[in-house]
Order: structure tokens, then sequence, then C-alpha cells
DNA sequence: TTTAAATTGTTATAATATAACATCATGTAA
DNA sequence: TTACATGATGTTATATTATAACAATTTAAA
């Protein structure tokens, strides 16, 4: 199990933004969101966005810059990441997949190199995207 | 199999660049080492790093901001990257792992949503700095 | 309770990437 | 050949994403 982290203030409020939100979001979105609560400088959001990704609240979608809430149970995922991304409406997803996670937590590449964290970014066309 | 390219100019001097160095380069990294060949603005390494990245013969380490030469064979895998990163000195490595690959070409979400693209990236550390 | 560690606030700036527009080159179809 | 479409180029300006540096404050442990 992990450490139940208690939120400071900063952290708190774009973390309960970001979970809110349907959709990544962006830093600089962020910081337009919470000027009204008291955080003026990029360097506030970057820096709660840091903390609450290294404790697995949220992830970065590397591909687009922006970030999720975890929904995973009990966010332990954050070493081990996947999503779908929808290349039309942008729509992004965490893939749960236990196979999945299993075999790349579990795999390894010739060198014997061991991964502590990965990664992993799937594109294609959502449901609906699909049938337009 | 894929059509062959003809670079042009501006691709093919960007593409010799990064295909000689030994770590991924970073965009503004390009644009200084290529000035004295007349390229002189960001846009025209965009540009160029955007094509290359579209016919598959570099790609994007999407985590770094970097581009790093495609080596597997015939450049076909474009759209199914997998690339490991050591977290000390930043060597990435592509990989080229038939089961994962298969693996992941085939992997399906819960939706039934199939993919057309995926990239994964895995954080470790070297054989180099494990013995540090 | 004082010390270390983390967080905050602030200004400035670095690094990454695209918009908009004019021009030039190349292929191709009438 | 001409004209048309397409893609590539060159250029200036600007948008977007992210960090440096430093002072002050809060929090949590020893």
């Amino acid at each position: 199990m992990h450490k139940e982290h208690t939120l400071t203030k900063n952290q708190q409020i774009i973390f309960d933004l970001i979970d809110k939100s349907p959709e990544p979001m962006k830093a600089y979105s962020i910081l337009f969101n919470v000027q009204k609560k008291g955080i003026k400088a990029p360097l506030q959001v970057y820096r709660a966005l840091d903390k609450l990704v290294e404790i697995g609240k949220i992830h970065k979608i590397e591909s687009r810059n922006a970030f999720i809430a975890c929904h995973n149970s009990s966010c332990q995922v954050a070493n081990a990441t996947a999503f779908s991304i929808c290349e039309i409406c942008e729509k992004v997803t965490e893939i749960s997949s236990v196979g999945l996670s299993k075999y790349l937590a579990n795999f390894k590449d010739k060198d014997g190199m061991k991964y502590s964290k990965y990664n992993l970014e799937f594109f294609g066309l959502c449901k609906k995207c699909t049938l337009k």
C-alpha cells in the first residue's frame, strides 16, 4: 500500500480542478482557472503538478502536455501508466488492464535492463469518432 | 512495405545530424547545429522534424521533447514505438522486441477500441548507471 | 524548541512550438 | 506548353510550456 498524502492548499485546489475536468487539463488553463483562488504564477501551478504526479494523484499525458486525475482505485500506479487517446476528439482514458500491466511490469529487454516505471500511450479513434 | 521518401535538402541535413548523434537531440540544439548550413529559423527545423517523424525516419521521445533516428531496419515502425530511458544518464534506446510489439499491436481495451498507433517509454537505470 | 525539510510567493527568463504570409519548386493534367 | 495543385521554403512575430533564483513562511521531526 502507499502512504496517504495530505495535500497542501495549492495542491488541493489544483487537484480538485483536474479531478472535476472531463478532459486532460493543460498547465496554463489550470492557472487561468485558479487565479480567482489566489494562485497567480505558473510556478505555483507547476510545483503542485509535480507533487501530484509524484504521489500518483494525477498523471501527465506526455504527448499532449496535459494532466488528468488518476482514477485507479488507490492511485498505486504512478509508475505504470497507460492511456488511450482519440486523435479526433482528444478524449483520453486511463487503461486499467491487469494483463497489460503485468506484461509490461515484467518486460525485460535484451540487456536484461529492468524498469522501474513506464508510460504507454495508445492512439486511435474512440467509439464516437469511429461512427462519424 | 512502405514507400521510399526522397528527403528534401532541409530534411536531409536534419536527419543526418540526428542520425549521427549518439543521443536524442532537442529541436533548438538541432537548430544551433544546422545554422551554418543555412537553416536559421525554428520553423524550418520543426517542419523537417514533423515530416521525418511522419515518415518514420525519426521518433520523438515525448517525455524528453527530443528526437532520435529510427534504427529498425526499414523504419516501418513509425506507429509502434518503444524506448528505454535511463533516468540518470538519459541514454535512450529503441526497443525492438517482436513479442512486445505483437502484444501491443493486438491489445484491445474494454471498449474494443482498436489502436492505430502507440508509444511506450520505459524508465529505469541502464547497466552502466546501475553499477555506479 | 530549534532545526531540517517542504511549501509558498514573486519576478524574470528559458525552452519548446506554432501562426501567418509571401515565395519558390515540382509534379501532373488539360 | 500552360496552368493548376501541392508541398516545401524563408521570414517575422508570437504563443505555449516550463524553470531559475531568491526570500519568506509553514510544517513536521528530532
